[in-house]
DNA sequence: CGCCATGTTAGAGG
DNA sequence: TCCTCTAACATGGC
């Protein structure tokens, strides 16, 4: 269920033990969620040097000598796991032990060493894809929310360029790539935005306002190694310090009214609902409710 | 049983 | 073309 915080997270907590390291073998467990195939994917990976280890997005990058990819998207359940290929001698001295696989487990990575990387997901929505095109395969996203392209002369013209509900909008990953449904909310809260406002009819210091929000909260939850829940993602504090995601009907932190949870394009969303006023319509006849 | 879930996409309809 | 909403994916927790 990672955003970008938490991939950004598990990324740097990786990749200090697969860069430099030669995969010995893949194998997967629920091929629907690999493209190209598991086999196709064995066969481009296996002997292959990982040369760096990055994120794009949500994306975890596993980047090969060979001039090819493997891109990991954890989705909403998928997480990393350490663990033993069979056959590991520092693992299976003495008897013939054998690691049973980890809870949900669907794809894993040999090393060589005898270490094994799994993918574990239990609504298995993860997907692995293969590519040697890198580009084209993240053409789709949009700008990275902590790169130096996101600027507030950027990320202004992306608002007024359409007509959007600010939440809806900053789900939207063609356009910013990385806000999640927690961080989303939590930008909105700190910029004292509804949730529901036209992306064309900020003001442009609330523009600047969202604009800083995005980039302080993610920094702030990358900082506190993301927000934890639950067993998918144990590894994280920023949870103590959300303003308003899971918290409704507890006090805001700013002005001490009821946080509110209500539904907006399908996902809940958490806003106060004094600090986060809905604006009047600009244009248009004025809304009944 | 019903509702909820840190994500994404295809399709329908306005 | 753009925007919004629904269903779908598949599973587990409360």
């Amino acid at each position: 269920m990672p955003e970008l915080p938490e991939v950004e997270t598990i990324v740097r907590a990786i990749r200090a033990r697969l860069e430099g390291r030669r995969i010995a073998g893949f194998g997967s467990l629920w091929p629907a969620n690999c493209t190209p195939a598991p086999e196709r994917i064995r066969a481009s990976v296996a002997g292959r040097r990982i040369a760096a280890v990055t994120r794009r997005a949500k994306f975890i990058v596993l980047s090969l000598d060979s001039g090819e990819h493997v891109l990991v998207h954890l989705r909403m359940s998928g997480r990393l796991e350490w663990g033993a290929a069979n056959g590991n001698p520092s693992f299976a001295r003495g008897a013939e032990r054998r690691e049973a696989p980890p809870r949900h487990a669907r794809a894993w990575w040999d090393l060589e060493g005898g270490e094994r990387l799994w993918l574990c997901d239990a609504r298995k929505f993860g997907r692995i894809l293969l590519t040697d095109d890198l580009p084209a395969a993240t053409a789709r996203l949009g700008v990275e929310p902590l790169g130096d392209e996101f600027t507030l002369e950027r990320f202004a013209a992306l608002l007024g360029s359409r007509s959007r509900q600010l939440k809806p909008l900053l789900l939207d990953q063609s356009v910013i790539a990385g806000l999640g449904n927690i961080y989303a909310d939590e930008a909105l809260h700190r910029a004292g935005l509804h949730p529901l406002a036209r992306s064309d009819q900020l003001a442009p210091a609330q523009v600047a306002r969202l604009h800083a929000a995005i980039r302080d909260v993610l920094r702030r939850a990358i900082r506190a190694n993301g927000t934890s829940f639950d067993w998918i993602y144990p590894e994280g504090r920023m949870q103590a310090y959300l303003r308003v995601y899971g918290r409704a009907g507890r006090p805001c932190r700013r002005c001490g009214t009821p946080i509110r949870r209500i539904r907006v394009g399908q996902r809940g969303t958490h806003l106060c609902p004094v600090c986060q006023r809905r604006p009047r319509m600009r244009t248009g006849r004025p809304r009944s409710a």
